[in-house]
Formats: structure tokens, C-alpha cells, sequence
DNA sequence: TCTTTAAATCAAAATAAATTGATTTAATCC
DNA sequence: GGATTAAATCAATTTATTTTGATTTAAAGA
């Protein structure tokens, strides 16, 4: 019979933020937020229209959705030349709490299990 | 006469996410979240013993420390010559999942509202 | 008072991230 | 095919963050 081995000494040192890490990097500016929250209240955006929205150069613009989509809080769908990006509403939920969900989410749609 | 300009153009862009840019930033560092981890495992602990906890040298731990004060994630008690830190558990709920919160929370202490 | 210890701060160096403008890739339309 | 448009990538610069080791501040004890 084996004897089990406690799950006590420095377990602690081997829990892996590396992934939480490189979303709240993604999540810690303001423009980025700020895409974020376009997106919530527009839905699905294509790149030529976000840079109007926000008001950001096309490959500064790009370069922020690459980040976002890196950690996995946007996703992408090209249809032709365009490129249409959308909230990841699991993700973001998953991460924050219902009150900082709410901003990342249209009033109208409470539909998804995150706004009190 | 003169007409008024419509007030419509970027209201969206008026939302200020500085606080969060804030505390995503303090969170956006796996050294930053494993202080926040030991500070749920161990509740109160002074520097001089986290030094070794999380084995960074006295300066950077410092450095550290502030960044998660500044964004309100933890709590400072001086006792003479002794500091001891805190994790700020109703901001970190207020910011993050049920889900992450139990993270930073023992599994022995569900008395907050925020483990399912 | 002098010494010791804890913790914060500082300035310099190292590392990382963001911005810029130009270029490339690739799909669409004529 | 050639021109046009959308979006990604690139290299160079700028800006921000982190690390390091030394110094400072300040409380405690002999």
C-alpha cells in the first residue's frame, strides 16, 4: 500500500502565474482597456472602423489587439480583407469580478450569468 | 451666432480606467502575485520573514511591496521596527472572480462571500 | 550614547514595453 | 494583370519598469 505524500511543503512556490500574468499585463492600460470596453458596446468591430473609435494609428491599433487576443480576452474572425474583433466574455468573466465584469458588458444583455 | 458643436463624438472615450490601470499593473507581475499568494497562506507577515518566504533581497521586495500598496491590493501595520503586510481582501474581491479570488483566500476561511 | 536591526529610498544600470513610420502580405475589384 | 484597400509586421526610437547595491531613516536594546 502506498503512503500518500503530503501536499504541504512548498506547494505553494510551484503554483504557475505566468498565464494570470500576461492577462492582467494585457488588462494594465488604459487604451487596451479602453478597446475592451468599445468592444463591449459596439459587439463585433472591424480594425479599419476601431481606429476611428479609439482614435489610434493602424499598427499601434494592431499591436494593442495583439496583446488583447494573446490573453485570450478577444477574439478574432477575418472575413475577406477584414478583420472583425469581438469581447471574449467567458475569459473576461472568468477573470473579473461581476462588478468590473458590468463594464465590460452591455446593459442590454444580461443574458450571460455576470451583471447582479 | 454660434452653433453648438454636437456633444456626441468619443463620450465613450470620457471612462476613466486609470484605478484599474493601476492595479492591473500591480497584478501584472508573477513575483507581485506570489507575495499576494503567501500574504492569503501565511495573513500577516513582516518583511524581514517575507524576504525569505519569497527569497528576493530586501530592496526589491520593497520595491514590490509599495507598487501592491499604491494599488490598494494589500495593507501596511508598523509595529517598531517591524512592518507587517496584509492582503487587501475586499479590494481583491471587488477586482477579481470569485473564481481567482480563491486564489488569494485559504480554503479554510469562506466567511468572505467570495469562494463558491 | 552607541550599536544593531528593519525597512525604505536612491541613483545607476539593465530589461522590457510602447510608439512611429515604412514596408509587407493578402484579399478585392476593375 | 494592375490598382486599391485592410491589416500585420518590422526596425528604430522613445519611454517605462525592474534590478542592483549602497545609503538613509528610524526604532530598540545594551
Amino acid at each position: 500500500m502506498i503512503k500518500e505524500i503530503p501536499f504541504v511543503l512548498n506547494v505553494e512556490s510551484q503554483v504557475d502565474f505566468s498565464k494570470f500574468e500576461l492577462q492582467f499585463k494585457a488588462l494594465a492600460d488604459q487604451k487596451r482597456l479602453q478597446i475592451m470596453y468599445e468592444l463591449t458596446q459596439k459587439g463585433s468591430v472591424c480594425v479599419c472602423d476601431l481606429v476611428d473609435i479609439v482614435n489610434m494609428p493602424q499598427s499601434k491599433l494592431s499591436y494593442h489587439l495583439k496583446i488583447l487576443l494573446d490573453a485570450n480576452l478577444i477574439t478574432k474572425e477575418t472575413k475577406g480583407t477584414w478583420s472583425y474583433y469581438e469581447l471574449n466574455h467567458e475569459e473576461v468573466n472568468r477573470l473579473l469580478s461581476p462588478e468590473l465584469c458590468c463594464i465590460f458588458r452591455k446593459s442590454e444583455n444580461q443574458s450571460s450569468g455576470c451583471c447582479p
